[in-house]
DNA sequence: TTCCCCTATGAACCCCTGTTCAGATGGTGG
DNA sequence: CCACCATCTGAACAGGGGTTCATAGGGGAA
């Protein structure tokens, strides 16, 4: 998907061809045929494994309740383990195996201070993101 | 997070009271006294729990490599089933069971023509949220 | 230095999700 | 109207992710 963020301007919602194999009325995908210019056309431009995988592991991160809880309180303000375990209600194990999960994509950053360790988000890409988010599902 | 997509202007990367309890020098957790003016203040813009789990859903539909190929086929053009099994190289009957999931949260429309159904990405948000991602993960 | 507390890690268990195979549905072309 | 073919659905199996309990690490305070 990174050659399709590249050209984004370049998605077309419009039917492709609307007759795939001209000079044939059957739309059919019958036998091994399928539409071979379609599929030759779009090919090349299929996220790779790699690439699918990575962002997909990125998501994974965002795909929990309890996750995106405590993003929501970080992105009100810092908050150490143990105060983010009381504001999601939530145990402190649990709480720092899912901080790791947040690290490991980059979702949060965090910082020492006296015996404490304070998580907060990683930067404003996050955001941005939870508003694309927000406003596709009160479309609903 | 409705609440903080709502107020994002109003975030804070600062430390919050880096002085937790005014009068001690001990930033600690102890006991159950936590940060109780921190937890009771972010306490109340955290993701309900009914909110969480609407979002959660969604980033999961996002959080698998097969459906992201499908996705970044579908952002270059409309394609029907057997085609889609062709492009990102899988089993009819498992893209047709992606394509459910990609439905349920409205992340493709379809079409149906002649005996074929033609699936699109369903709006501008999908494409701008995939924008964001790829730039955080360049980022790395 | 020594103890203590916040945080992180490891392992076991369970649930949830994706895949596959088989069969059902339903619009289409003859 | 009938048979066909693309698509969809359902059930069974396998794998990955989350929670919990128990334990280890690592600063700070005295």
């Amino acid at each position: 998907m990174g050659a399709v963020v590249a050209n984004s301007h370049s998605i077309n919602t419009q039917p492709p061809n609307t007759q795939p194999t001209p000079g044939t009325d059957a739309p059919a995908c019958d036998e091994s045929l399928v539409h071979l210019d379609n599929v030759r056309q779009v090919q090349p431009e299929v996220l790779s494994t790699e690439q699918a995988q990575r962002m997909a592991e990125f998501f994974s991160a965002l795909s929990d309740p309890h996750r995106l809880k405590l993003l929501s309180a970080l992105a009100q303000q810092e908050l150490c383990v143990c105060d983010l375990a009381a504001a999601v209600k939530m145990g402190e194990s649990a709480v720092s195996h899912q901080l790791r999960v947040l690290r490991s994509q980059r979702l949060v950053k965090y910082r020492r201070q006296g015996r404490n360790v304070y998580y907060g988000l990683a930067d404003g890409h996050i955001m941005a993101l939870y508003r694309e988010v927000a406003e596709h599902l009160e479309e609903g």
